[in-house]
DNA sequence: TTGCGTGCAAAGGTTTTGCATGGCA
DNA sequence: TGCCATGCAAAACCTTTGCACGCAA
């Protein structure tokens, strides 16, 4: 539970997600990419459970709404303190950094006796790129 | 596909949603609420397949990060023009209707480049009564 | 050497699917 | 009457767990 080993498994674990660190990836997409190294699919699933309590790995719900995906982040980046925007059509992660944010929940704190955790929240939508692609949600 | 029937069944499972629509059901709890009615497990999932494309029931994330739970919502809420903030203590979905959640969503439009999803996008954090009561996530 | 982390396989839980039957329009 | 929706059971998935072994510190 305390994941406190440098394990093999664990490195090999981490330096995937950071190779792939743009994109959206499912329990098995992370088993598929490391199982050639011999690293198990139940060390695979644990070692997802230790990064997600860490903040190093961010859950969200697929497309479908039903599926799990992970996508890493980085340590440094202080999610707690800004807002997320998660594209639905191409999974792009945007940290956004911005006043306008602080307000909002300043306001809902004060206005609507509601705390909103960050870390937690995602915005989804279309983000510019594929916006311009056409794409719609 | 279509779901154009009006059959017993989908009669009994929305009367059940309605009854309980303050609270966030599993898709067993809406199964094990109105199995003594003869309603199969099958029927319960194509149903609640049919009302979220519908957008009578919205899907949430459990507290663990990986059940799945819905909610009922009235038809007449337009659910598409408000953020929701879900309080992750007691389950309680909050309709934020709000001019400064509009002001964010244009500045995000604009400034970020971003098209958000309100239908889409919960804001979780704890509600009044909930922090009130000590919880903290 | 100690005990945590791992791999395997089995178990547990959830959701989907094939097919014959029943019921709505 | 013609189809669509249903129920059942099996299958398909996904995730967790028990246990003996291997490896990091």
């Amino acid at each position: 539970m305390k994941n406190e080993y440098n394990t093999q498994q664990k490195l090999l674990l981490t330096d995937y997600l950071k190779r792939h660190s743009g994109r959206q990836l499912s329990a098995n997409d992370i088993f598929e990419g490391i199982k050639s190294c011999g690293v198990g699919k139940s060390t695979v699933y644990r070692q997802i459970g230790h990064l997600c309590d860490e903040g190093l790995l961010k859950r969200f719900r697929g497309e479908n709404g039903k599926s799990v995906l992970y996508q890493f982040v980085d340590a440094d980046r202080h999610c707690n303190s800004h807002f997320h925007l998660k594209c639905k059509s191409c999974g792009v992660l945007i940290h956004l950094d911005c006043k306008k944010t602080d307000e909002l929940r300043r306001h809902i704190e004060k206005e609507h006796s509601f705390t909103i955790n960050m870390a937690d929240t995602v915005l989804y939508g279309v983000c510019a790129d594929c916006r311009k692609k056409g794409a719609s949600l």
